[in-house]
DNA sequence: ACCTGAACACCGTTCAAGT
DNA sequence: ACCTGAACACCGTTCAAGT
């Protein structure tokens, strides 16, 4: 496979290494493929070498996570509030965009990385400085969840990842679809791009993401100028 | 354990008695801890034995799905679009509230199980019989995402269920994460809810889950009356 | 014909033995 | 002191042998 160089005289492991690896292997064979025996393989070592520079697996994970996410670019100026907001989200959309395991990745995690927290916070302050208040930014980051790194979350994943690709349909089921899930079939008929899944991949793309994420971001803003807030009542309602 | 019973005389194996035991077997124990072998024991039968009722793990996992989302009940009238999405959603919350695998299992699916057929094909009915033309129907099926199933898509999946929750950070590291992500500090020690996490679980409550709806439910409403459509210059966007 | 134990090819991680 | 092979306790699934 690889050139004749001395095995022995590779590169020493380092964290770096073995994360980078790590994120090769991944976008290369999916995430399910990801093992620390199939990484060490990789990397030409044996699987205890890895534990040196990672605790385990799930701290490889966290490592694999702060590769990607610290590759965010930030949007230089201050371009008002929406501007920034819609920006960082693009560009995060941007970074994970060729690492489809890394959203999946990122939710599975306990709590965020340092990379991740620079991103919220950098989300939040653009937020904060366009005069949102405390409250109204709480709830507006919820609110956007999943779609603050650049992903519409939809029901299914995308099923290019996926590891069992589902056989095409035959016509039978087809027919049988159309008279069982009448609007189902409706809606995918109407939409040729894809192969009839409604809320699957295919679709997920730049004009779909930007439709949704511009329709929140319009009750963003008519709310913060109406001064919403969460309790009328007077107490902190979450 | 289980009382004295002959095990020779216990109920016959069912597939409904395999994806019932399943599904307690998540519940109880976490996703994670399920397994053929595990779920076998618990039945009390010999792993091999599970292969006769599901074909293998993957349509054991398309099983358990159906049974959680057979559990979203309808509606009986119809009280306008958005009564009717916003009821249908809200139920499905309700029926998925119990199950907090059940969101990231299907996810993991390749494709669409009969009964969450059956839940799309009722929230795109209402949608259409409300008035939205078929492209912004399905633009807005696309927004709402995972809303479907009645769940907010956070970052982080809900620290609760994680098999190794994070150990309560010393206050020297609050400090830090206060110095250093300052907007994310100020986010989290408004909210006194939770410990520290901006969008973790435990703000994943009704109150916020029905602020974004409600949102978005706003714009879809918005963009009907407006007679919005994808592609102002005449060509499919999508 | 039916059922099932052993086996296969994995996995993350521990640990004691070797250098 | 450092490194690592073997081992442990799993996993989903195959398959041949037993009834």
């Amino acid at each position: 496979m690889t050139p004749p160089t001395d095995p022995a005289r590779r590169a020493p492991l380092s964290r770096e290494r073995v994360l980078r690896a790590a994120v090769a292997l991944a976008d290369g064979t999916g995430i399910e493929a990801l093992s620390m025996r199939r990484l060490a393989q990789d990397l030409g070592v044996v699987p205890m070498a890895l534990y040196k520079h990672v605790a385990n697996k799930e701290e490889l994970l966290d490592g694999m996570v702060d590769v990607v996410v610290g590759g965010i670019g930030s949007p230089d100026l201050d371009p008002g509030w929406r501007a920034a907001v819609r920006g960082r989200i693009l560009a995060a959309r941007e970074a994970l965009r060729s690492h489809p395991w890394a959203l999946q990745v990122i939710r599975s995690r306990n709590g965020p990385t340092p990379a991740l927290l620079a991103h919220m916070d950098a989300v939040i302050g653009s937020f904060r400085n366009g005069g949102f208040s405390v409250d109204l930014t709480h709830h507006v980051m919820h609110a956007l969840g999943s779609r603050l790194l650049g992903f519409t979350q939809e029901v299914f994943d995308a099923p290019a990842a996926a590891p069992h690709p589902r056989p095409p349909e035959p016509d039978a089921a087809l027919g049988q679809l159309a008279e069982r899930y009448p609007y189902v079939a409706e809606l995918a008929g109407a939409s040729a791009h894809d192969d009839g899944s409604v809320v699957g991949r295919g679709c997920d793309d730049q004009l779909e993401f930007e439709f949704a994420l511009d329709l929140l971001l319009d009750g963003f803003e008519r709310l913060r100028h109406e001064g919403w807030t969460s309790a009328p009542a007077g107490g902190q309602a979450c």
